[in-house]
DNA sequence: ATGAAAGCGCTAACAG
DNA sequence: CTGTTAGCGCTTTCAT
């Protein structure tokens, strides 16, 4: 494998002039150059990430810490965040936590050992202290989840708002009972769209049952499977279900059919985050729309404005309630 | 930030001791280890992997090209590859190259930059030439989509096989008139399929008519609408449907149902590669498993196991047809 | 068991 | 416009 020093050999140049070329300091002769450009051809050569690297101490790479890459909400994200991040040189190193704290640990401490230059954290489950110790020293952003008091900059939207608006709407229909499919409520998210479900509720004085509020570990199918045939193995059941993610609903749709129930008559159902999925269920998921995209761009802006030393702000974009057939 | 120069100056030890007692080289004392153990800790130092890469030649990064992270076929591998690398200490550059050459050209780059190891390619668009003269100085597996007579080692299953069991299984029932949906025949995957689907069909006489193979650009649930839209217009229209992906069949679905058809009465549909959404949609999919984590298991492994110098074989992986009642 | 020193491949300050 | 040179932070002979 040729070095920047086979180059300078065979061109006659120095290893300085090399570089110069390579990295289009222009204050190269033409011949020069061109001689230059012909040996790197005539040697195929290519020049060595880790040498730079070492060197100008950047890697160009940034961690993006996710959850579960199975979740079509983060998939989205990571196309804007990789979409951004490639126009500027950067690549991403993508780890799923899977909610473990070992990997955790593994994968934030390459920030620390420079493997990467900033972190895209979009995992609710990972440990504040040590991210905020973190955030002294390195470049974070907080992609989704996030906290609010924190000392770090983040891009999210109005959960409690948007939730809050999802389950108006399910009232609007003349719906009264309610119930509420939610994760653990240790997530940001989860609390804050608690919350707006509960102010949407109580603001119309409808009845607030304990037994119709479920709290699942994860967002998965099965999760929403499970968390449906709770509730209808219910003595009074809800005619209308709000739950926190798509993939919690579209667990729920199976449920409601497998007992031989009509959505929406039977059941209304509303999810949330508009994965590609959400339109294709039958019947198609009235659900609240995150501009996921934009999301993970904004996300991968910020990052690298932070890296180049600039402040940056938090954002928190618009979200929509896509009214479809379920409801 | 601390240097190894640093802990050494602290503990009062050469550079080389510090780094025998970072890198496990047992033959320090007890008490010199302890001291350097010390000075780590009170500069709370971690080893720059940059220069441990340099050093090494080692970057422990594995470059993994999938076409698209949105289709959970990939992910699927992805989790089977990430979970497999991590216990080597090596980490994943997930490169989506959205079949865009430019970025499969910077992509590709990185392995011969030394940023990465190798490569497990998951992209059927790739050039192949390119691919394959790359592969003659570094370790690759290609995974799923293969090159029958190249000289990389693969993961795959037999598609051919798989989807003849799939058509078979739709003759069985009664159907005569079947209909193939497809991508482009330049994956290898493409022309598999279509002729296990075709070895089917002669094997029993059944007529083959050429409006009923569709031919569309990727799996998207997009093209699945489209598709079916085609041969819904048709005026001698198919009983059944094949489908050579989920995310096909299940856009397929959709627009049957926007038809007022019902599945599997007026149409069956077999899709191809058991997503987890596969078994969520109504009625659920009967389609073709590919057993995708243990696929990104052993390219994971394949591709370890060359870059330590090894040579591996490829494998063909075992497949089923699960069938659900969209048939 | 420990240290001195070379050098991985590159960039950039400085000199000319 | 070009060359010399000093490292970036680490691992690893080779001595001792």
């Amino acid at each position: 494998m040729a070095t920047i020093q086979d180059v300078a050999k065979l061109a006659k140049v120095s290893v300085a002039t090399v570089s110069r070329v390579i990295n289009q300091h222009d204050m190269v002769s033409p011949k020069t150059k061109q001689k230059v450009l012909e040996a790197i051809e005539a040697l195929n050569y290519e020049p060595s990430a880790l040498g730079r690297h070492l060197r100008t101490s950047k890697s160009h790479l940034l961690l993006v810490l996710i959850p579960s890459i199975s979740n079509p909400f983060y998939t989205k994200i990571i196309n804007g965040i990789e979409d951004t991040v490639i126009d500027y040189g950067y690549s991403i190193l993508l780890c799923e936590t899977d909610s473990n704290p070992d990997r955790e640990k593994i994968y934030l401490n390459f920030v620390r050992n420079r493997l990467a230059e900033g972190i895209i954290s979009m995992d609710p489950t990972i440990n504040r202290e040590t991210l905020f110790a973190l955030a002294e020293k390195h470049p974070i952003i907080q992609c989704s989840e996030y906290d609010k008091n924190g000392p770090i900059s983040y891009v999210t939207i109005d959960h409690k708002l948007a939730s809050y608006e999802a389950v108006k709407h399910l009232i609007s229909l003349g719906h009264e009972k309610i119930a509420l499919i939610n994760t653990e409520q240790t997530f940001l998210y989860a609390r804050e769209r608690q919350a707006g479900f509960l102010k949407a509720m109580e603001e119309h004085r409808l009845p607030i049952h304990e037994k119709w509020i479920i709290h699942r570990q994860s967002v998965s199918f099965e999760d929403g499977q499970k968390a449906m045939q709770t509730l209808l193995s219910l003595a009074e059941k809800p005619t209308a279900v709000f739950t926190v993610s798509d993939m919690l609903a579209i667990g729920a749709l199976k449920t409601i059919y497998e007992h031989d129930l009509k959505v929406p008559d039977d059941m209304a159902l509303v999810g949330f985050d508009n994965i590609d999925f959400s339109e294709m269920t039958y019947p198609p998921l009235t659900t609240v729309a995150q501009p996921m995209y934009e999301m993970g761009r904004l996300s991968a802006e910020k990052l690298l404005e932070k890296i180049n030393g600039r402040a940056v702000e938090s954002s928190v974009l618009g979200h929509e309630l896509i009214i479809r057939q379920s409801t």
